[in-house]
DNA sequence: TCTTGACCTTACCATGATGGGAAGGTCTAT
DNA sequence: ATAGACCTTCCCATCATGGTAAGGTCAAGA
């Protein structure tokens, strides 16, 4: 299999899996006489693995980890609990971040008149000439 | 005022006051005699601005553009308020797309015993050997 | 006055994950 | 034999930020 059809077959980008080989992340396959890579099953599934794991949101490090531990058949469970209960955690803190965002511009939206008036709520709260626009 | 009395007015590292001056978000400033850069309170003004706006999730394009809404005497507050009713809903976009993970995630760590047996109900999905994790 | 340390300048490199493209080699079907 | 679809490596760009190095400047104290 070359890699446009081991990038079809996992859903990876060819481009992206040679970055992944060239980080380490995978393992360099073995290369035709004219320098091909071939790819079997086997690698279609790590690749398959890294993919879902990626849309998950683990970074390419812990991707890594994860993928060692799958490939260790002497693994605890525990450990991958870890590192999903890790970016669980990572995770809730973004979102809390992002909804922070969201409930000071809603705020600050729900003000403006949004009409022809140069008179906006929202740039007064960017400028900081506002006393507290959150908490009226 | 210096550099560094401005990044300490006004929240933003010297390091990034030249990028965005470099990139052109905000004028370069006058300079001394030694090539230093001279800031006053309008600058500081101006950097806080930016900063709030960066803080609230706005990319450094829409900052530019809320800037010079902010600088503009004539504008509607209408289009200020297109723009911050754009950036909720990608970052509502956005807030949806991590909850989705933390849901999947929750509920493989739920599923996982999370002992020193190899088995691992996680890696099972991320390896798609289960059958629909979700939805059991 | 000289020295020291804290500041400033520019220029380059790095991040993380991905895409784009160029220049050149290879394979397959016509 | 040739066209076109693939492959190879190498370099560049993104986005916002931090770091570092080499060198110039300024203020305060000996």
């Amino acid at each position: 299999m070359n890699i446009g059809q081991a990038a079809d077959a996992s859903g990876v980008s060819a481009k992206m899996i040679r970055y992944y080989e060239q980080i380490g992340l995978i393992r360099p396959p073995s290369r035709t006489g004219s320098n091909y890579r071939v790819y079997g099953s086997d690698e279609v599934h790590i690749l398959r693995f890294i993919r879902r794991a990626r849309t998950l949101g683990f970074s390419i490090e812990e991707t890594g980890a994860l993928l060692a531990l799958w490939q260790d058949k002497t693994r605890a469970s525990a450990e991958v609990r870890d590192i999903a209960s890790e970016h669980i955690s990572a995770l809730e803190t973004k979102i809390a971040e992002l909804e922070s965002m969201v409930g000071t511009l809603k705020h600050l939206v729900h003000c403006c008149h949004g009409d022809n008036r140069p008179d906006c709520p929202i740039l007064d709260d960017l400028a900081g000439t506002t006393a507290k626009s959150k908490g009226h």
